[in-house]
RNA sequence: GCCCGGGUGGUGGAAUGGUAGACACGCAGGACUUAAAAUCCUGUGACCAUCGCGGUUGUGCGGGUUCGAGUCCCGCCCCGGGUACCA
């Protein structure tokens, strides 16, 4: 009996659906562990090959630890809001939630047939009002919240008031806009309500603001930041501008210090990590005030070196500056209008792109605070308005961008550190030496003299050491439609109501258009009884929420996926804790993974959850690349005269002409140009196969000159490709634009296809299906190909060729168990002694690899068992059982039926997964390697019980080792007990 | 610029400081077959060789540590990813 994936599949899938056997409990006296993959988009495109990599990783580790004795917890769900899914709708008017039910359905199509072992009955939906509605009530938690900082824990706001009624906000310690007043409680009392709302906005953990958008107004609508290049639309190319709009927030850098320390305890890569501490971004410096001349005002200014304090030779504030229209002498006011002007007209990407130091002097001076120097004011595109306080303290000698600055209005570089050199050239900002020309901290080093100038900040009341974040609160607000809205609406005067948790969900109403509204609102407030439930003079807010929001939590309601009530039972999470496993893409490095560490901590403050962390473990795969094949298209730049007399066979030449498509030996890659290799034989070939071609060349007297040619390479279907060999009369038949073709091929007669590693995408004609992967070797083939391909965590190029050697080995393992005619092939007899040496060396083998997570090399060792145990006569039941058992996680259907064959009547699902026994690989001998001076020059096969002295006897009696040790001094005689022996002689 | 990864045969890759290239693809040759498919066997880094003894060389480049380095250290080069007028 051949090996049949189809039925065997269908066995397997079966038994397990009837007994629903990845049902998962929340209880269990077994150690519970919970293996989770980021969840998909569900796309119109379906599945390729690379998206089921980090599925079929972590569903190999959720079947062995469920072999292992845990209490599995592995779901799949889907984030199912977000963009696409909109743009379609916008283009066919489809409601969205139609297409991607549709793409759902699809995905479970495809997942289902690759055997995973998720409990589907805890599948989650992003899009689902049942979901969202919880989404929606964390929303509501964060909008009551504010943070604490000296507690370090979000609070209810309804705290914070009741502390402002009776002392007001001074002394309270909270993560809030650095613009706050101080006030009392009898003031906090006596100021109206939307003075109130307005002042608490400041402290809400989500919150709202006026804030900039990506305006487009041909679109008539707000743009992504990823949708705007280079100042246009990405679609369109239309012009985008700043427009002010109201935002709302989440204040995600009340937790930076918690999210930067919570990573420690983390087992993620540390690429991962460093790059969540990048974008939280944090610095260690000063805020120090610099007095304004001739003013009450003084500009705050950060900076992380407050060390070059005595460097300081102006001041550079952001054209947005509150305080640029105050201080703006009038002698320079045009200029600096103008200025601003200019600035603003530009997008953020071309500010940032401009190279040329550009700026203007205010006329304003500032006082050095502690020289009282007079320092100048200028404002300059390159400091940023939202970083720190939009004000930097020049020092030319230290920093590269100010010294550009320096050097173009001619302001003084002044050396602060002996070990500074090249200032003629550049700044040089080290931090080594004695400082210099620097007042009461010259002759000090770094470490000190910050100190010192911290403490004497403070003492005098001119600044105080200060930690800034470089990450910005998380706007929160899109104008779209295909996402959650907001539990939020305002009366006519525009306070601002939130919607009864009993009252949620708040569900997207039915509009009549997905298009944008032209006025900057999304969508939903086209439908006017959505807008108005709660009253004729009241509104609903209509922006939604970012696809975030969804993503954020969504691992915590698979513990608890049917409650209507909470987001997840107390219960259920204390059981389930957190994911101890999560398998995913990096690209969301930043983006998904910190903000659901900080929902999660929020969560954990509110008391919904007792984790800190949601993810303990982590694991990013890489992506499978696709390998494009290309088709090299020949285009000889031709002048054609007067050709009436030689139309007809002008005809014909200029169809060959066009059409000419030659095969990748007679090209070479010259500076990135395609160039003829060797024209002599390339015009041999022609002229044998189209001499016509040649005589018209010739007839026109026109050689062939090699910079005259052009070769163009073009992408071709994969599918018509195999080992590089161009399937052409297939091409030329089923695709139209190779109808006419002429394909020149090499002298086998093959025509070989370029190659290149690429994304892999549908407009590359590389894109690899995994149904018909499954449908051609089956879906055990599939899993176990994908492991093979080497380790998870590197990008490499899918290559559907190398399938046939993992389809062999399956085969064998097959044959193993039965012979071609279906009858079995084992003995009931014992295991021999050679059967088990190899079965425990592989057990043993296996449980390693799977720990460190290298299931390619799981691949090779079962392959090498296989070939093994195939040389013996026979392999005995109890063998093949464990071997059963070993394959189990990767092979799931073949392994689940070879166990029913076996004659077992429970499912291998939740057979134990074997662990070697140490005995059976206790050698008593071994073939040194025998190296001299590091070379290997021969093997012996030594007693592992023989002392140093017998085995150097032996190996200096050995012929082969002789002949490089005569007549040379032995000087050490080494010896690695089962490893190796190394001699060292003299030269 | 800065921060991470990574450079090993024709290809994917393997290798606790201990025989570099496991395993597999591809390729070449052979067996079985009328033939093909399937299967099985042999060979396969490069170079040299009196091609069944063997030798030289070889893990991006240059040094170093070590009896011994793909692996550890120092200095470069190249590729990939992230990030940036962040004060």
């Amino acid at each position: 009996m051949e090996y049949n994936f189809s039925e065997i599949e269908k066995i397997a899938r079966e038994k397990w659906e009837s007994s629903n056997i990845y049902k998962v409990e929340n209880n269990s006296t077994k150690p519970k562990y919970y293996v989770l993959d980021m969840f998909p988009y569900p796309s119109g495109a379906g599945l390729h090959v690379g998206h089921p990599l980090g599925y079929i990783f972590s569903d190999i580790y959720a079947r062995y630890k469920r072999m292992k004795g845990f209490n599995v917890l592995h779901p799949m769900g889907f984030d199912a809001f977000g963009l696409p899914a909109e743009q379609y709708a916008i283009q066919t008017g489809q409601h969205p939630e139609i297409t991607t039910k549709k793409n759902i359905e699809t995905y479970i199509q495809q997942l289902k047939k690759i055997g995973f072992s998720y409990d589907w009955s805890r599948q989650v939906t992003t899009c689902e009002p049942s979901y969202y509605k919880h989404t929606q009530w964390i929303f509501l938690q964060l909008f009551n919240a504010w943070y604490n900082t000296k507690k370090e824990q979000a609070q209810p706001i309804a705290d914070l008031i009741s502390v402002f009624e009776t002392q007001g906000n001074k002394g309270v310690s909270a993560a809030c806009d650095d613009t706050v007043l101080k006030f009392s409680a009898e003031e906090w009392k006596s100021f109206p309500p939307k003075q109130q709302q307005a002042i608490l906005m400041n402290y809400r953990l989500a919150f709202q603001k006026e804030s900039f958008v990506n305006w487009c107004p041909a679109l008539g609508t707000v743009l992504a930041n990823d949708e705007v290049i280079n100042g246009v639309s990405e679609r369109g190319g239309h012009p985008v501008e700043k427009k002010k709009m109201a935002q709302w927030f989440l204040r995600i850098t009340a937790y930076a210090e918690r999210l930067l320390k919570g990573l420690e305890s983390l087992d993620w890569t540390e690429s991962i990590k460093d790059m969540q501490r990048n974008w939280i971004g944090k610095s260690i410096g000063a805020m120090v005030s610099f007095p304004l001349k001739n003013h009450q005002e003084k500009i705050d200014v950060f900076t992380t070196r407050v060390d070059t304090i005595f460097g300081v030779s102006f001041l550079v504030i952001a054209p947005e500056h509150d305080l640029v229209q105050q201080i703006t002498t009038p002698e320079f006011k045009e200029q600096v209008e103008a200025y601003v002007k200019m600035c603003a007209s530009k997008s953020d990407i071309e500010r940032q792109a401009e190279k040329v130091v550009s700026g203007q002097f205010t006329g304003a001076y500032v006082l050095h605070p502690f020289t009282q120097t007079e320092v100048p004011v200028f404002i300059a595109d390159y400091v940023l308005a939202g970083y720190g306080t939009g004000a930097v303290m020049a020092v030319p000698s230290g920093d590269q961008r100010d010294y550009l600055f320096a050097k173009k209005f001619d302001l003084p570089i002044i050396p602060i550190l002996d070990a500074q050199q090249n200032l003629e050239q550049e700044a040089d900002a080290t931090k080594e030496g004695k400082y210099i020309n620097s007042d009461f901290i010259n002759g000090l080093n770094y470490a000190d003299a910050t100190a010192l100038l911290i403490q004497k900040l403070e003492e005098q009341n001119k600044g105080y050491g200060k930690i800034n974040y470089k990450m910005r609160d998380a706007g929160f607000s899109r104008q779209r439609y295909w996402g959650e809205p907001f539990p939020i609406y305002y009366d006519k005067d525009d306070i601002i109501y939130t919607v009864d948790e009993e009252k949620l969900p708040i569900t997207l109403p039915k509009v009549e258009s997905y298009k944008p509204t032209g006025t900057g609102e999304s969508p939903l407030a086209t439908a006017t009884d959505w807008v108005t439930q709660f009253g004729k003079d009241t509104r609903m807010e209509t922006d939604t929420m970012p696809g975030y929001a969804g993503s954020s939590w969504y691992f915590l309601r698979y513990m608890d996926p049917e409650n209507e009530h909470e987001i997840v039972s107390n219960e259920a999470q204390a059981y389930w804790q957190n994911v101890d496993f999560y398998v995913g893409g990096s690209e969301h490095a930043v983006g998904h993974l910190l903000y659901s560490r900080f929902w999660h901590k929020f969560l954990k403050d509110i008391g919904k959850v007792n984790t800190e962390e949601p993810f303990q473990r982590m694991v990013n795969q890489g992506m499978i690349q696709g390998v494009s094949k290309f088709v090299y298209k020949y285009f000889p730049d031709i002048k054609i005269s007067n050709q009436t007399d030689v139309f007809e066979e002008f005809s014909n030449l200029n169809k060959l002409v066009n059409n000419l498509i030659i095969s990748r030996e007679f090209i070479v890659i010259e500076n990135e140009k395609l160039l003829l290799k060797d024209l002599s034989y390339f015009e041999r070939v022609l002229t044998d196969k189209y001499p016509g071609f040649v005589n018209y060349l010739n007839l026109n007297n026109h050689k062939i000159n090699i910079d005259d040619i052009k070769i163009r390479k073009f992408h071709v279907d994969i599918n018509y490709v195999k080992n590089d060999i161009l399937d052409f009369e297939r091409l030329k038949a089923e695709d139209i634009n190779y109808k006419d073709a002429i394909f020149i091929t090499e002298e086998d007669g093959n025509y070989y296809c370029g190659s290149e590693v690429e994304k892999m995408s549908k407009s590359k004609w590389n894109v690899v299906n995994p149904d018909q992967i499954i449908e051609q070797y089956g879906a055990d083939v599939f899993r176990m190909y994908e492991m093979f391909l080497g380790p998870i965590d590197t990008a490499k190029p899918w290559d559907t060729n190398g399938i046939s050697g993992v389809s062999n080995f399956i085969r064998k393992f097959w044959r193993m168990f039965f012979d071609d005619f279906g009858k079995q092939r084992w003995i009931e007899n014992q295991a021999s002694q050679d059967e088990l040496k190899i079965l425990h060396k592989t057990i043993k083998k296996i449980n390693e690899d799977i720990e460190r997570l290298a299931f390619n090399t799981c691949v090779s060792t079962m392959m090498i068992a296989v070939n093994e145990l195939s040389k013996l006569k026979t392999v005995s039941v109890a063998t093949l059982s464990t071997l059963t058992k070993l394959i189990a996680p990767f092979a799931p259907h073949t392994a689940e039926v070879l166990w029913l064959k076996l004659g077992n009547s429970t499912s291998i699902v939740d057979a134990d997964f074997p662990t070697h026994d140490e005995q059976y690989l206790v050698e008593s001998s071994f073939n040194y390697p025998i190296q001299i001076n590091g070379k290997h020059r021969n093997n012996i096969e030594l007693s592992l019980e023989a002392t140093n002295e017998e085995i150097q006897t032996i190996v200096l009696a050995d012929e082969k080792i002789k002949k490089f040790t005569d007549g040379k001094e032995l000087k050490k005689f080494i010896v690695v007990k089962g490893r190796i022996i190394n001699l060292v002689v003299s030269e």
